[in-house]
DNA sequence: GTGATTATTATGTCTGTACATAATATGAGT
DNA sequence: ACTCATATTATGTACAGACATAATAATCAC
């Protein structure tokens, strides 16, 4: 009945209630699997998983306090444009604008379409040093995404989000007036020292990304 | 010399080099616990944080897959405007714009300088029937998100991100041409099910929002 | 064949014990 | 007081064994 779950939303459920304020420190793991009637164990990965979400801050022999700022990290879903898109319950689309190389860069730029209306736009760079077998694909039919997915290791990558005006060609493309405030993501992907792939995904939505903290 | 923290990023390499690609099943545990040395427990805890961190589809019976959508989900900082900006090594600043009472709630319009320059304009909406002592606190000494983090017990919250162009006021407040694409936060927290406090912070940040995937 | 029942399997999790590790507290010696 | 070594403490993590649970596969009855 008392699973490490349900230890993590009592645990939660007092540090939002200011049981346990910011900043102050909770009882160690011996009292607390005591307290619930659990191995300590039970009670380590209940507040492992807070930790991780920011909710407390842990240090041996300094024990377990509750963050000072609350919510410091939260998952967040980046959209997937293809899942996000037929997880709204619309036809996916795609569309290549342009494709091109330059000295050993791939440079592409498309539309994401949703039932047929613009939904995103993409400009990507590809290097061509580290990926050169995506030189020989048709990118109108599959996306230099769903390719790089599929086939292109990576050791890490990074993203931002920004807000970025419309431009004359982008406002074109996505059926907006010239200036309106789009929302910007932008990745780059890695692997090892080399860079494989620079995307922007300029979206209309006024709001990308939800989540519940 | 092999703790779960080691398998953890064998399995990520693993799934990064395309060893074991997207939407590919992975071996089950028992079967990576002989390979590795360890206890299936070890493997297991590896395992959950790849797939909490959104690179494996795990099904009991079903056994253990890479997620097909390899970065659907990621730790985001969420950006806690007094951290953010010292964290920079710049001197934090406040300045009450508007505090205003209608019916039971309390509408505060500030402004979160760095160096004294203006970095995030924030407008707010307390609900007085929830927490009626905000009321008497001076707004323009101590931050209302300083307050209620002190002070406001909560049960849930949401955020979204996006972008929007700046309207006059806001322009002249942040110091930026009209309609210039601002990158807008929205929070809404709640406790049980009375709302406690909306936010919308705009900020002039060109990127707001970065981490490491 | 088709539908309902039962077996099997992979993950989910708990327990108790044990030792490792990091950070703090204590105390000895100067 | 100050420095350095030592003890203490809370978290971190491992292990083996056990049982729970969910989903699939196999089997049986009709």
């Amino acid at each position: 009945m008392t699973g490490w779950h349900d230890i993590e939303t009592e645990v939660l459920r007092r540090i939002r209630t200011r049981d346990w304020p910011p900043g102050s420190a909770i009882p160690h793991e011996a009292d607390l699997a005591r307290e619930f009637g659990v191995a300590r164990a039970t009670v380590n990965r209940a507040l492992q998983a807070l930790a991780e979400a920011g909710w407390l801050d842990r240090r041996r022999k300094a024990g377990t306090r509750v963050a000072a700022h609350p919510v410091r990290k939260a998952v967040l879903s980046i959209p997937i444009l293809r899942a996000e898109i037929e997880g709204m319950g619309r036809r996916y689309g795609y569309r290549l604008i342009r494709r091109e190389i330059r000295d050993t860069v791939l440079e592409v730029a498309a539309l994401h379409l949703a039932d047929g209306m613009p939904f995103a736009h993409e400009d990507r760079r590809v290097n061509l040093e580290v990926v050169p077998q995506i030189a020989d694909v048709d990118l109108s039919v599959e996306s230099a995404n769903a390719w790089l997915v599929a086939n292109a290791p990576f050791s890490n990558g990074n993203f931002a989000v920004g807000a970025e005006n419309a431009k004359q060609e982008i406002a074109r493309l996505m059926g907006v007036a010239e200036n309106t405030a789009l929302v910007v993501v932008e990745r780059t992907t890695w692997d090892g020292a080399s860079w494989i792939t620079e995307v922007r995904l300029t979206y209309r939505a006024g709001h990308l990304i939800t989540t519940v903290i």
